[in-house]
RNA sequence: GCGCUCGUAGCUCAGCUGGAUAGAGCAACGGACUUCUAAUCCGUAGGUCCCGUGUUCGAAUCACGGCGAGCGUGCCA
């Protein structure tokens, strides 16, 4: 693809993307593109060719920059700097930014004007609830899957990562505009419940079990584990009771149903604790009754065939040997790698499963999209899943989002079977405690019921802006201090900020009054001017590849500026216009960090 | 064997749809609190962006080939 072509694509439509936001960097392109139609070279231009303007790299430049001579200046045959200086020369930046200046190699520089800053920020100021930050102009109905623990089982840290990854995009995606559905496919049906069974029959200790369920279930579901580890037969005797679940029985379904029941009120404490909420819970075992049909279709339709006893789905031979996720290459021989989805004693598997899901996503809950937040060692599964889907004709667009590994200090997966995995919930209240331990030092007048409040907002606020700051793929080992650090690039940080522009207008004892147009003086308010006007730059940009820490960096950073702000800007002290505007600047700050942190699920609170 | 993902400062990580001198935080060192909240700010120091080749005016970023790590690769999910 061409180098402009692409570029072509990733401005005007990506799937989620509103079209034309109105952000200075649009503004500016718009500007850059009437020139370049309007040059002496423009017949020259490459068909379709749209100039991108990006926020500057580094500062000293200017505030926004374009490549385009560079890119055109092959194709127009001529030095990239003159080319450069032509367009800076005929370029008409208005009342937007003064003349622009080129640099380098031939980097054209673009300098927002104080004016147009001020502009922009009384447009801000005047849209309160989307600060800037246009509406899709093609909503989508996205169904998102994420979290889906198994049910019995209590939630591990290893679960943080889909769960606060996936809430986060999909407050975003619906602070965009799209119609977004939330599904937590929780794991109530597998294997696991042959042992939870077997363990309920033999191990459960009644009295327990109603004092506390949750631990109770932990404790028999360890203890079985360990057993069937180490004895062969007992396994065969949890098989047996999975198979009787499976087939029907009374009892065992009444033990399956209370324990679902039991696992839900526990699994919901921790959703609420981590204000995640969901709008359906459909586990494996609301499709039971569509995976028998599903297969026999699958086989009339010759998708699916008969392969050693068990029902799979080979390549369709449509795609290149290296993209065909049904074959693999071994010692340089190219071997089938089916996905199965009955097994030859007649059980089915998650790929079953997962494609009745997806049925019923489609048609009943009226998906156009499907995403899918898991981790990435399921990547195989998935890329045949949708390759299936799409040789079943179905349009969805489905999408994987995964995410890289919590690892134990050994370098190697933390896994629940294997013991010492942390309970998502030790690490919540651990982090709410250390919280509270500062609060107590730094702020210890606030009432006993306040510094609770604080202290979960912030302890909660940290364990998420640690998952959701870095990159989704990269591993990480899990270690206290860093999950649950509380100074630097961290929730409080931005929280911090935040208190301090609500501290301003609680000293003024009265709420932000309005205001009729900012007066920018200082260097540092027209840096913050700038930085929340790139909020609308910057939150779609997060559903490009689903990257919440796109959005983490520019908190953090609007935080910074803010901070900076605060030490080279005092409020109260001044008079007049000057007063005015930076009080206007805090609570445009306070909505804007506020607003933000609640696209990643993070909460604030008015002290700290 | 093959596939996927990762490899950036002492540590933890950004940056990867190619752009200028590769950025933060932590740790270390030096400064700023009669204050609108110092959970802050200012400064110093810290780098073969795993290695090599290629594409390009330009590569941490793209392609190919290595090296290293983790995961996956037909009856678990």
């Amino acid at each position: 693809m061409l180098a402009a072509a692409g570029k072509l694509a990733t401005f005007i439509s990506l799937p989620y993307h509103p079209v034309m936001a109105e952000t200075l960097a649009t503004l500016l392109a718009e500007r850059l593109n009437e020139t370049l139609a309007k040059s002496s070279f423009a017949g020259d231009l490459p068909e379709g060719f749209r100039a991108h303007v990006e926020q500057a790299q580094n500062r000293q430049f200017g505030d926004y920059q374009s490549n385009a001579a560079m890119i055109l200046a092959k194709q127009v045959k001529k030095n990239p700097r003159e080319l450069a200086s032509e367009i800076a020369e005929s370029f008409d930046g208005g009342t937007l930014c003064d003349k622009p200046e080129i640099a380098g190699p031939g980097f054209i520089n673009f300098r927002i004007t104080t004016d147009a800053l001020a502009e922009r920020a009384a447009i801000l100021l005047n849209d309160p609830d989307h600060l800037g930050v246009e509406q899709a102009t093609n909503p989508q109905t996205i169904v998102l899957d994420f979290s889906a623990p198994n049910v019995a089982k209590p939630m591990h840290v290893g679960h943080i990562r889909s769960t606060i990854i996936g809430d986060s995009l999909s407050r975003v995606a619906r602070f965009l505009g799209h119609n977004v559905i939330t599904d937590n496919h929780i794991g109530d049906w597998g294997t696991q419940f042959g042992m939870i069974l077997w363990g309920w029959k033999n191990l459960l200790d009644e009295k327990a079990l109603e004092a506390d369920p949750i631990p109770e279930l932990l404790r028999v579901y360890r203890e079985v584990n360990a057993k069937t580890k180490e004895d062969e037969s007992l396994r065969e005797e949890c098989k047996g009771q999975l198979v009787a679940l499976q087939s029907g029985d009374k009892e065992n379904l009444a033990i399956w149903e209370k324990c679902i029941e039991l696992s839900k009120i526990g699994l919901k404490k921790i959703y609420d604790q981590l204000d995640v909420s969901f709008d359906h819970w459909l586990g494996e075992s609301f499709y039971n009754d569509q995976l028998g049909p599903l297969v026999e279709q699958l086989v009339a339709e010759n998708i699916a065939t008969e392969s050693d006893g068990a029902i799979v789905i080979f390549s369709d031979g449509t795609l290149s040997e290296k993209e065909d996720p049904f074959l693999k290459s071994e010692d340089g021989e190219i071997k089938p790698q089916p996905a199965l989805i009955q097994k030859s004693d007649g059980g089915f598997l998650y790929a079953t499963t997962d494609l009745a899901t997806i049925d019923y996503r489609i048609s009943d809950l009226g998906a156009d999209a499907l995403w899918y937040v898991v981790g990435v060692p399921q990547q195989l599964h998935f890329d045949q899943l949708f390759q299936i889907s799409k040789r079943r004709g179905q349009k969805a667009d489905l999408q994987f989002i995964p995410f890289g590994s919590i690892l134990g200090k050994d370098r190697k997966m933390l896994r629940t079977r294997e013991g010492e995995t942390v309970q998502l919930a030790d690490v919540l209240t651990e982090s709410i405690e250390r919280a509270r331990k500062v609060i107590d030092e730094k702020n210890p007048d606030l009432s006993d019921g306040e510094k609770h409040e604080i202290a979960t907002v912030i302890g909660i606020g940290a364990v998420k802006y640690a998952e959701l700051s870095q990159f989704r793929m990269t591993d990480y080992i899990f270690d206290w201090d860093t999950m649950l650090a509380l100074k630097g690039n961290t929730a409080p940080y931005l929280i911090n900020a935040y208190v301090r522009t609500r501290a301003i207008f609680r000293k003024l004892g009265s709420d932000f009054a309005g205001i009729d147009s900012f007066t920018l003086t200082a260097d540092a308010e027209k840096n913050l001017v700038l930085k929340l006007a790139q909020f609308g730059e910057t939150v779609p940009t997060v559903l490009n590849d689903f990257r919440p820490n796109g959005l983490a960096t520019y908190l953090y950073e609007l935080a910074t500026t803010y901070h900076k702000f605060w030490e080279a800007c005092p409020v109260l002290r001044e008079e007049g216009a000057v007063r005015e505007t930076r009080l206007a600047l805090c609570e445009l700050t306070g909505r804007v960090l506020k607003c933000g942190l609640g696209l990643l699920g993070i909460r604030t609170t008015e002290k700290m």
